[in-house]
DNA sequence: TATTGTTATACTCTATAACTATA
DNA sequence: TATAGTTATAGAGTATAACAATA
């Protein structure tokens, strides 16, 4: 059969995967929630809610990152009052990253100006149409050329020598 | 109507612009073709397969980049010898961006890979549903809240001072 | 000895601003 | 004066490696 869709939607990703596109996404997303929230804290912000209370080591796999970038970006979200760290009862040498009252409203304005946006597109399309390209989008991420997308990333680390 | 729709794909959009899920999918398509193409120089390459022979400039604007960036870039893949730089005949304040042959090859594998990974997971759906999904997707970059997808970019600059 | 979080280092990419040449 | 390309600078983010504390 001809590649044709490949191509296609080889054009498309390209498109959307564009730094400039993503960066007007997230700058209006994040904009006007203090000074750390932005592109690059947003990970982590999401990434709690998902999962909960959690430690860097274990929040450094969902998201895509090493325990280092996981901590640095913890400490701005901290000292805006966005998270906060506590102790893990059950192993003294690990941290709870947990988001706070206002981290947690954070993430819920994150949340429903991103959907709000998409929606706001999909509104104008047949509902069908909207329905299904969810659910293939869903698929092609799950099944697609980008790894592991729903979590359990290749995150590895070189142990301290 | 309910919201449900736009949290779907929001939170999909979410994990597919991960870090991680990027750079896993660009570094394996830019392997091997040399030190020069990577995911950084990746939208200069493409970029200027669209355009042809194009000023720094112009390519700034569809890339989504500054005039410094593109030339940065530029310089890298010129050493490699994908690109050459060629004075322009009708404004020799300016010079054009030029893909060698070899540049032209590199393009064509990068394409072509993508668009094999992208068809390895398509080729498992339905004829029908693969179409709509690339119409959907294609239909969602140009209208969706990524601002201008197909090029014209607010890649704007501060006048010398 | 292995793993936790943190931090210092070196490196890369970026935007900004300055520079030269041409319009 | 304005615009072309280039380049030096400073700033931010990253990965790596080292560190102290705990398992």
């Amino acid at each position: 059969m001809e590649d044709h869709v490949g191509y296609e939607v080889a054009n498309t990703l390209g498109e959307l995967f564009k730094r400039s596109a993503r960066a007007n996404l997230y700058r209006s997303l994040t904009e006007s929630l203090g000074e750390a929230v932005d592109e690059i804290t947003y990970p982590v912000l999401s990434g709690l809610a998902r999962t909960g209370p959690c430690s860097a080591a274990t929040l450094a796999l969902t998201v895509g990152l090493d325990r280092s970038g996981i901590s640095r970006r913890a400490s701005r979200l901290e000292k805006d009052g966005l998270l906060q760290r506590v102790p893990d009862p059950e192993d003294r040498r690990s941290v709870l990253l947990e988001l706070t009252e206002h981290g947690c409203e954070v993430v819920g304005v994150l949340r429903q100006r991103l959907a709000a946006r998409i929606s706001a597109t999909l509104d104008t399309w047949p509902a069908d149409e909207a329905r299904s390209f969810a659910r293939s989008l869903r698929r092609f991420a799950e099944e697609g050329p980008f790894g592991d997308v729903d979590g359990s990333d290749d995150a590895r680390e070189t142990p301290d020598r």
